[in-house]
DNA sequence: CGAGCCCTTGATGCATTTCAACGAATGTGG
DNA sequence: CCACATTCGTTGAAATGCATCAAGGGCTCG
């Protein structure tokens, strides 16, 4: 039950849940020594639950290193993926006491496993490191605000497009060529088309160009300014 | 430039976006003692805007009666409606400093419009005030999760059965016939299908003998139950 | 009464799903 | 180490959903 907080790893996702100049801010040496104490870090295989939604939701968890999926099932088997996350994502805070979704690793992962009353005690006694969280959690309301008009408003091949770009960014950073952590399903119950318009969507990508397949999960953007301008009608 | 903070309608409004014992909370006193010689309730016409997007975000806005349209227009002249407000909920409120998307009333409105600078300072200064408008937020954000994932996997016509019923249970509380203060093309937008998609869901939704239609805006859900079902796959 | 706006309806074509078959990669037991 | 099963991805053909183009209907307001 303690956490290296010097690691390099962990105050990288730390601070891209609270800031850059997290340190500086009022309380932040309590947290991190409480987080030290309290706070674990675990590893979680590939293809294995986090947790559940239903679950009780004792815990927040952040990701330092691989890859997690936020998925919800549907009353008639049907999934809906709303989120890959990588790193410095707070995981499962909510006023709610069990999880409204599932977290699933689609990777070997590391997390920091931190006890939600924790987290809740910390945000109460300095209001500045809340503020932070919050300020992080209008982003994500931003960040699905643009999903949301992607779903409504782009073809399916578009999706595919900014997906694809969207993940350059994020896991590549800055390389055009990525590994695609996730399988042609996940990304269709992403992005809510059929597996198939998924793939046809990558070979038509792959035909008109503008990506490489070198395999089904290493990805090449060749051309990010005309993809973009795919995306763009 | 008062504000009459014992009316009813501003109470309302008010415990909607920082909860219903929202008198109860350490610092409401203070915060409605600033509304009240700071604050200003506004009206406003048919059609109007309140601000549009990229405007300086200097105010921040309650609805205490009327509809609140948000919109964003696109490059390529598309607009997109992320979502009807009704009343009680806090507008406006981001970390930019000009707004992200517009605000249009589409009936006459009142409102309350208080300074950004006047409500920030009150979250700085009572942290449970502020814990309480994030608590709201969270709940948008799972409003918001629950948009995406029909935007994702229902057809056009479940869409705009789910969108009848959201606002049969918040225009009409309960009662079956409501009056819909927006227009087709403005579900259309919402909704991310084409203004005779939405015309000919109206039609079908009809001829199922699932809502009746009195005038283009005056709106019955009939049978409640079956429409659910049919939302439901 | 006519103009203008909003809504509905019809016809057509394109985008996407669905059903089905095949191919490639991976793992398992003989 | 190879045959086989299994999983995952691709591709094709048919069917469906939805957008688009086009025309007509009803309402409101001057």
């Amino acid at each position: 039950m303690t956490l290296d907080t010097s690691k390099v790893s962990i105050k990288t996702s730390l601070a891209s849940c609270f800031g850059t100049n997290f340190q500086d801010l009022k309380g932040s040496q309590d947290f991190l020594e409480e987080l030290a104490s309290l706070a674990q870090e675990i590893t979680v295989d590939e293809n294995t639950y986090i947790f559940k939604e239903d679950e009780q939701s004792n815990f927040v968890y952040i990701p330092i290193s691989g890859v997690i999926m936020l998925e919800r099932s549907t009353a008639r088997g049907s999934r809906h993926v709303f989120a890959f996350l990588f790193t410095g994502n707070l995981i499962g805070l909510s006023e709610f006491s069990f999880y409204t979704f599932s977290a699933k690793s689609l990777s070997n992962s590391t997390m920091v496993k931190i006890n939600k009353s924790l987290i809740k005690n910390v945000f109460e006694r300095h209001p500045q490191i809340a503020k932070r969280f919050h300020e992080y959690t209008n982003i994500v309301l931003n960040y699905i605000l643009d999903q949301l008009f992607i779903m409504g408003q782009k073809t399916a091949h578009q999706r595919l497009a900014l997906f694809l770009l969207d993940m350059a960014k994020r896991i590549g950073h800055g390389t055009q060529k990525f590994f695609l952590p996730m399988s042609r399903q996940d990304i269709a119950d992403y992005l809510g088309m059929s597996l198939e318009t998924t793939s046809r969507g990558f070979t038509s990508l792959k035909n008109k160009e503008l990506i490489s397949i070198e395999s089904n999960y290493s990805i090449t953007i060749l051309d990010p300014k005309s993809l973009t301008e795919y995306t763009d009608n």
